[in-house]
DNA sequence: GTCTTAAATGCGACTGAGTTGCATAAGTAT
DNA sequence: ATACTTATGCAACTCAGTCGCATTTAAGAC
């Protein structure tokens, strides 16, 4: 069951998503590889209402799985003010921006934000996105 | 039925609520001067569930009021990871923390994100705030 | 003040993303 | 292969927020 090499959270060459779930004691299962590949290919987070249509299982599964990666490190989740939950596969540590007209999400790296005291974990700024702004100039 | 000298989006001294919502051309009704008056008390953002017990409306009107004042400019919303809606009276532009143990909300001043091309609207952080980072330090 | 009209309210039913319980299926270890 | 443990599918559930509709209330005209 050899899939893909990955390059995530540390596992940067030479190993796949069935490697990437025994070093961390997690069963693989067809349901994790499958989300696994997805998040590898997707360039910026998503939701469970965006890939329904490219999954088999069933939405529990999805959701029981997406936390058990986040509790393993592997992922990270958001959530937008559309109340829906996005998730991506960890990496270095960014915002996010979330169009309050498009629902676009995009990942923004180029900002960085100190909080003395605090421990920053997410940060979503909502707002219209540049081609939003553009398109009502 | 005057109420109270509140200094809110640039209507500074001697305007009262009522005066504020038939600027707005928005009908003035024991519900929204309740609403109001609680929000300009309040020093920090809050949601429905910690104020229904203050209120004696139903819950439907909350909602629909709290949109009322949204479209008119009066307020400002956001929601946090928990799902749930939290208001604010419109000032000046400032982000959000909360946090993601005791889930408490605080209003940040102190950071100035400028995204180039973007309209920034609300920018919420969550993460672990001060009093919890000491608390397990 | 009374009348008229449009908008606000209360109530209960509804929505929908996400969760949970449980019987069954699929991994894993020996 | 067998035994044991965990994951999955399904259906039922949760719960903050929304909606439809009958009734009440505000605001403006007279
Ligand atoms: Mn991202
Ligand atoms: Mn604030
Ligand atoms: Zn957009
Ligand atoms: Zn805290």
């Amino acid at each position: 069951m050899r899939l893909s090499c990955i390059s995530i959270f540390g596992y940067t060459y030479a190993m796949n998503i069935e490697n990437l779930l025994k070093k961390k004691h997690i069963k693989v299962t067809t349901a994790r590889v499958t989300l696994l590949k997805l998040l590898e290919a997707a360039s910026k987070p998503v939701c469970y209402e965006e890939i329904k249509g490219n999954i088999a299982m069933d939405k529990a599964t999805f959701y029981r799985n997406m936390i058990t990666f986040e509790e393993a490190g592997i992922l990270n989740a958001f959530e937008s003010n559309s109340k829906m939950r996005y998730f991506e596969l960890e990496r270095t540590p960014h915002a996010h921006f979330v169009c309050t007209v498009c629902h676009g999400v995009e990942c923004i790296e180029s900002i960085d934000i100190q909080l003395p005291g605090y421990e920053i974990g997410t940060i979503v700024i909502h707002g219209r996105c540049r081609s939003c702004v553009e398109a009502r100039a």
